[in-house]
DNA sequence: CATCTACCGAAC
DNA sequence: TTCGGTAGAT
């Protein structure tokens, strides 16, 4: 919003969310609980901080770096992974648009200071969408790959085939993700840690990339990512951080950009 | 296994 | 011209 203040949607339900001093002060059509949930305030990250500094003393200055980072837990994986497709080898100003853009196709869902917010649109929706449609709106490639992506979904057993990647161990769930048309390892990761509940998961894009071989592997850093490395960083991340590594390729990654 | 190239627009 | 994930060829 032109006065600072953020308006989105998650799910079924809108945030009108303002920082003030004593916090963020928001309104919204879900109940109170719903913004904490959203952005873990019912989870200490400060003891995630804790732990990421036992397992590994030289992140102190990245966790430093990172104060103030909320990680996310959006409530559909199916909002989640088509946002992610429209992330793949792009910039944050085009990846905002082209989002906006999907959610324009869903269901208008109400009326907030002017603005008309829509649900996200369904898998049945998308999956109609002609792709010259999409091309038009400045999708590039990605025009073919997101109805064919939601082709894929529903033939698995849409939704709920989706819901319940959470409830498979992690690299079955990464197994089955790669399946679907545009989703490759890190997207993969994207979805399982932020709306599957895979709080192990290591999405390596480019900043982790960098980051991870300055500490670790400096001989990587002008090689490629291949798959190989690719899953040797997400190992090396969940045999040093365990259960919070996730956090930990969080912390990397922020305080990587703000480093730039 | 790894490397190369195309994909599409944005930013340099 | 460089950047950035995925997919297919080599």
């Amino acid at each position: 919003m032109p006065d600072g203040r953020w308006l989105g949607v998650d799910g079924d339900a809108w945030f009108l969310v303002a920082e003030s001093p004593e916090g963020l002060v928001y309104e919204s059509d879900a109940p109170p609980e719903r913004l904490p949930a959203l952005l873990r305030f019912d989870e200490d990250v400060e003891a995630w901080n804790r732990d990421l500094l036992a397992a590994a003393p030289e992140f102190g200055p990245r966790v430093a770096a990172a104060r103030g980072l909320r990680m996310m837990r959006p409530s559909d994986p199916v909002e989640e992974a088509f946002c992610f497709l429209c992330t793949s080898n792009n910039h944050l100003a085009r990846i905002g648009a082209m989002v906006r853009s999907l959610a324009s196709l869903g269901e208008p869902m109400a009326e907030v200071q002017g603005h008309t917010l829509h649900r996200f649109p369904t898998l049945e929706r998308l999956a109609a969408v002609p792709e010259p449609a999409l091309r038009a709106q400045g999708f590039g490639y990605r025009a073919a790959t997101i109805p064919r992506a939601a082709e894929a979904v529903l033939t698995r057993g849409g939704l709920d085939w989706f819901q319940g990647l959470a409830q498979r161990p992690r690299a079955e769930a990464h197994r089955a993700l790669l399946e679907l048309p545009g989703v490759g390892p890190k997207l993969a990761d994207c979805v399982l840690l932020f709306a599957l509940g895979h709080l192990d998961a290591v999405p390596v894009d480019t900043h982790v990339w960098r980051g991870y071989c300055t500490a670790y592997e400096p001989d990587w850093t002008y090689k490629s990512v291949t798959a190989r490395r690719y899953a040797a960083i997400g190992d090396a991340f969940r045999a040093r951080f365990g259960r919070r590594a996730g956090w930990a390729q969080q912390v990397l990654f922020v305080s990587e950009l703000r480093a730039r």
